[in-house]
DNA sequence: GTTAAATCCGTAGAACACTACGGGAGGACG
DNA sequence: CGTCCTCCCGTAGTGTTCTACGGATTTAAC
């Protein structure tokens, strides 16, 4: 049961290059090959593509992804203590992204909620946004 | 009540190269020059550098904060709907992405919660990111 | 067994957002 | 006037994250 990349690609909703690129960054493991030399993907790469995917969305960079998603690679009773220190390191900067996207939506939002759309020339987004008065400074 | 680059560059907190920078992306209006070429701001002009500091980190990415000023200059009255728009799409980004941040959150802390610390040979952290779902199977 | 599609590889280019370089000219201060 | 910092400009480099190219090989379908 196993794909060829495009396969792969397809299923997980990324270019095909992108999986080769991936792969010299060390996102996705060696995958077994053909006897021709073409690559041999199992459903668990589709889990893992969607796992890079969405934190990446999440505001990971790759090298962070890198370093999460090859944690199982490692040995896995040795690292636990380095997974679980990554781990919590994660969750920290998670609820700091959190924080900040909280503070974004509500700056935005309070811009668009001031607006009286009927008079366009008191448009508060924009007044928000030059700092005007409500003015939360990055 | 003019100053140089490198005044207007510190007093909004970015860098003097990055000043030059958003003229030639056009996010900043060509200055006057002194009779020797230097160029000469106004203190409306650290309001525009902060206008698209706060931008960016409202999410905005370079080209939309383009649009956004250039709006800002031309038809004050007629902009505003167009603003709306895209402060209204970029709050649906930020939903989706606190969205996701959550879950991710979740994901990492039930690994982490589960994980016996004391039999570092059942580390959850590991099993949790190897795709071994929390709860659900794949 | 032919052939058309898929894949191989390395390398190059693209877009974004800066940041740095280098050599010369401008300008403030004493 | 000398000195020294600032600024000029164009261009090039950085780092991230892909995306494309192109000629050769492999595979799958018929």
């Amino acid at each position: 049961m196993s794909m060829t990349v495009s396969k792969l690609a397809k299923a997980a909703g990324v270019n095909l290059e992108t999986v080769r690129f991936y792969e010299r960054k060390r996102l996705l493991p060696k995958p077994d090959r053909t006897s021709g030399g073409h690559r041999l993907y199992s459903p668990d790469d589709i889990e893992r593509l969607r796992f890079i995917q969405r934190a990446k969305f999440v505001g990971f960079t790759l090298r962070e992804i890198a370093v999460l998603a090859r944690l199982r690679d490692e040995s896995p009773s040795a690292s636990c203590e380095d997974a679980m220190d990554l781990a919590r390191r994660k969750v920290a900067e998670i609820d700091a992204k959190l924080r900040d996207l909280r503070e974004m939506r509500s700056a935005l939002t309070s811009f668009i909620d001031a607006c009286p759309e009927k008079d366009l020339g008191h448009c508060e987004v924009m007044g928000g946004l030059a700092g005007r008065k409500r003015g939360n400074s990055a």
